[in-house]
RNA sequence: GCCGAAGUGGCGGAACUGGUAGACGCGCUGGGUUCAGGGUCCAGUGGGGGUUACCUCGUGGGGGUUCGAGUCCCCCCUUCGGCACCA
């Protein structure tokens, strides 16, 4: 009797008969290839959202079709468990960090579930497991011993909302990433990690990557933001020492007629100190240094500064130069001074203007004048190069090199480079976060917990509510302890690390979670690693995608890892957006996948997200389209229901090959849609496509007729059906498995093979050319494959339509492309 | 300001190497089934013109290359993303 689909009672019979045949568990196994699928794991903030949907439905795509293919596929699922969210919660509900977050991954863990995914939930990890970051806490001992972790005081970015301390990255545009409030700049003692140390490594390696979007490694490029140029020192006058700049055009160097320093510069001091104007000075400095860094840096801010007082002597022209102090110079970049050059550096320029310096002209564009008097901007172009001593009437680009030199031969500058990378702040002042295993001892100073201590467990009970910033410098048990090289009373460092840092190895700890004897097994983690396949959101396209890069190199140099780059390919997957704008509560506009699920099932839910967009592309929702994926399940349910007779009837068991099953349009259009699926999902992760494709082929079935007699269509359409449920199962995982079985087939339609397609069979002996006449089409013309050109060409001449069209006319040309058109010109 | 991506029917999107623009889906129109609604099935669906055959215009705008351009080149407009005093 027929039965109608009903994905709630499909979908829970067969998670749970994948789940009791531990059918998504892998085991290393160094015969077959392997294919490591990994999505980004989820911060388990309560419940999933639709983005979550999209992301893992991608990903499962992918694993159910590798794993088809014969790949033994690892596709791991964890928690990104710490962070700041869980802290304000639990203070709000009065709860503990843990339990919230332990909470919110039960319920997500099963939503997922519900969803069908291909996870082997054995491999499963939480961050805040005391297992997990215990070897963090290891690995950050490594970085220390190795000068790559280290303590210093520096203005940090400082979110007042969430009172704690920010990396630049996550504090774009003055405000917070998390928190969205205002960043102000405080001064700290922080532990840093020397990212910069491999600034160079991380920017040579982009190139290798090959499979990551274009838009991903520029974002990295710029962010790394490497400069060449040159380091130049400009002696002081009258003492000791000089000031050394950055600059990136040393063949402006004769048109230098100032030098800036940063207000935070450590030579300003000395420099103002015998100064008549001295006290005015240092107020100066002291208001910039004040200023909030949003403010500073912010767009159309003023230039603003004042002369030191003191002079240097210029390197090559021995003149004297004036040292300002300036607002806009960076202490962080570069060396935190430079040298003006006013007439070819808008800012300089405005400087200049400003406080009525000179302005001098070292570079004329081709076949133009400059006058320093009339300028009213920096011209900052190539020319030629004038005023320049020995260089003039050199090109400026040949000149750089030339002074460089010149410069090397005085001992008075080099080549260089800068970058704009800075090292990553890791210090969180908050207590749900992986504490930092350092101990501070008076008389030690700063002392790494013994490897055999380690985990340092952070303390279960603390009072959240007493302070408004971190509970751990409030847990006595926790601060104090002893040193662990002299005995005597010590503390314990109460920051904590950013939970980026959690998030930047644990794809290597997914190939062996369970391991106890070192952060990895190394023939486990050989073996799984790299990520063959990452997907994502592009807003990690810079923070946790770089860091990540940076401690896959780091763990390499410790010889924990053979690979240097954690990702092989990256897809970046676009925002779910409803009504034009992100789905956000604020905006309430989201749609809850719980309520899709229970109305729709997963596999419609799947399905809609998949063929709505490409993946790499923002996805409008749209409840009616919703609607047509679900109708179209319904439309295979019922299609594989009216030919289960074909399978189930006796006799003609002997099976023919697709050739030679009438009826031969259908067997070609089975095959095109083998090749079709198979390449779009391979080649281009196009999954709209591959679903229409599909959609194809089933309309195609439903206009046959119900009762097919005959034996050669009847194999026709069984093959049909029986690849198109094949070439379905990625998108739609638990239909295709009911009705694969309803079939009387055997076995998980996971460990089929995947269908392979006939070529013979999707070559043709007849092809339909178009015919153009002066590029419009004016008809066709049916030939067969083998036909010669001349042939072609004349049958299309012939035609009625082609002659009304090039009556009266010479035939200038006939191009004829196999397959595609014959093009006739006719003038 | 600099760098990058994208603009295709009423809508989401196809068109992969320059070769029939609009696959597939949504929506809409007409019809069958039904007491009715829903569901389902059939037909149609870019604009303009014509009784059909068909003609013509059409991929943000303007130019160009080509037998032929959504696709390549130049200029411009709009939207989105990234960076933003980086010396």
């Amino acid at each position: 009797m027929e039965v109608s689909y009903d994905p709630r009672i499909i979908e829970a019979k067969w998670q749970k008969e994948w789940e009791q045949a531990e059918l998504f568990k892998v085991r290393e196994d160094p015969n077959r290839q392997k294919y490591y699928l990994l999505e980004m794991f989820p911060y388990p903030s309560g419940k999933i959202h639709m983005g979550h949907v999209r992301n893992y439905a991608i990903g499962d795509v992918v694993a159910r079709f590798k794993r088809m293919r014969g790949l033994n596929v690892l596709h791991p699922m964890g928690w990104d468990a710490f962070g700041l969210p869980a802290e304000a919660a639990a203070i709000q509900n009065n709860t503990h960090p843990a339990e919230w977050t332990c909470r919110n991954i039960e319920y997500m863990r099963s939503q997922l579930k519900k969803m069908g995914l291909s996870y082997d939930w054995s491999r499963e990890i939480y961050t805040s497991d005391p297992n997990y970051y215990k070897w963090e806490q290891w690995l950050f001992i490594k970085l220390f011993e190795r000068g790559l972790a280290y303590k210093k005081e520096a203005y940090v970015n400082w979110c007042k909302t969430c009172r704690t301390v920010l990396a630049n990255e996550q504090a774009e545009g003055g405000t917070c990433w998390r928190c969205e409030g205002e960043v102000t700049q405080k001064l700290l003692p922080q532990w840093f990690l020397k990212i910069t140390d491999y600034a160079e490594e991380l920017l040579d390696c982009l190139e290798d990557l090959k499979g990551w979007p274009e838009k991903v490694i520029l974002m990295q490029r710029n962010w790394i933001g490497k400069s060449r140029g040159a380091e130049i020192l400009f002696p002081l006058d009258g003492s000791e020492g000089a000031i050394q700049v950055f600059t990136t055009r040393q063949d402006t160097l004769y048109g230098v007629t100032f030098v800036s320093l940063a207000p935070e510069h450590p030579s300003v001091e000395e420099l103002v100190a015998n100064s008549p104007e001295r006290s005015k000075a240092m107020s100066f400095v002291q208001r910039i240094i004040n200023q909030d860094r949003v403010t500073r840096t912010g767009e159309g801010q003023k230039k603003e500064g004042i002369f030191t007082g003191a002079y240097c002597r210029h390197p090559l022209t021995e003149e004297l130069i004036p040292i300002y102090v300036a607002n806009f110079v960076l202490p962080e970049y570069g060396t935190g001074a430079v040298m003006a050059v006013p007439a070819h550096d808008q800012r300089d320029f405005e400087f200049a203007k400003e406080y009525g310096l000179p302005i001098k002209v070292v570079i004329t564009p081709e076949g133009e004048e400059l006058q320093p008097d009339q300028l009213t901007q920096a011209y900052e172009g190539d020319g030629t190069m004038v005023n320049s001593g020995p260089f003039s009437g050199m090109p400026n680009r040949e000149g750089m090199d030339k002074i460089v030199l010149k410069l090397e031969s005085l001992s008075l500058g080099k080549g260089a480079v800068s970058y704009r990378l800075r090292d990553w702040g890791i210090s969180r002042q908050r207590y749900w976060g992986a504490p930092i295993p350092i101990i501070y001892c008076p008389s030690c100073g700063p002392v790494p917990v013994p490897y055999q201590d380690l985990p340092v467990v952070l303390p279960a009970q603390v009072d959240l509510g007493a302070n408004a910033g971190s509970a751990l410098p409030e847990c006595p048990d926790f601060v104090n302890t002893s040193c662990p090289a002299c005995q005597q009373p010590a503390r314990r460092e109460t920051d904590t690390m950013d939970t980026f840092v959690e998030s930047s190895w644990y794809f290597a700890r997914y190939a062996c979670p369970d391991y106890s004897a070192g952060m990895f097994d190394a023939p486990r983690v050989d073996y799984w690693l790299p990520v063959d396949q990452y997907i994502g959101g592009v807003e990690h396209a810079v923070m946790h995608l770089l860091y990540a890069r940076f401690f896959t190199k780091v763990m390499r140099d410790l010889g924990l890892l053979k690979t240097a780059e954690p990702f092989t390919n990256l897809l970046t997957q676009g925002l779910v957006v409803k009504d034009g704008a992100k789905m956000s509560k604020s905006k309430g506009n989201v749609v809850d996948p719980d309520e899709l699920i229970e109305r729709y099932g997963a596999d419609t839910s799947r399905l809609f997200s998949l063929f709505a967009a490409p993946p790499e592309r923002d996805l409008e929702w749209s409840n009616r389209g919703v609607e047509g994926s679900y109708r179209f399940l319904n439309r295979v349910w019922r299609l594989v229901e009216r030919y289960r007779y074909l399978f189930e009837r006796e006799g003609d068991q002997e099976a023919l090959s697709p050739a030679e099953a009438e009826d031969l349009k259908l067997a070609r259009l089975t095959h095109a849609t083998i090749k079709k699926v198979t390449e779009d999902i391979e080649k281009r992760f196009h999954f709209n496509t591959a679903i229409s494709a599909i959609m194809e082929l089933t309309n195609y079935l439903g206009q046959l007729p119900e009762e097919i007699e005959d034996r050669r269509p009847a194999e026709a359409v069984k093959d049909a059906i029986t690849s198109m449920l094949l070439l379905l199962h990625p998108f739609a995982p638990h239909i295709s498995e009911e009705l694969w079985h309803r079939l009387g087939k055997e076995g998980f339609l996971l460990n089929q093979a995947w269908p392979g397609y006939d070529p013979q069979l999707l070559e043709v002996e007849e092809t339909t050319l178009v015919i153009q006449v002066n590029g419009k089409v004016r008809g066709h013309i049916t030939v067969s494959t083998d036909a010669k050109r001349a042939e072609v060409e004349a049958a299309a001449l012939a035609q009625e339509r082609v002659q009304v069209y090039t009556r009266g006319k010479k035939i200038e040309r006939v191009i004829v492309v196999p397959g595609k058109l014959v093009s006739i010109v006719a003038r």
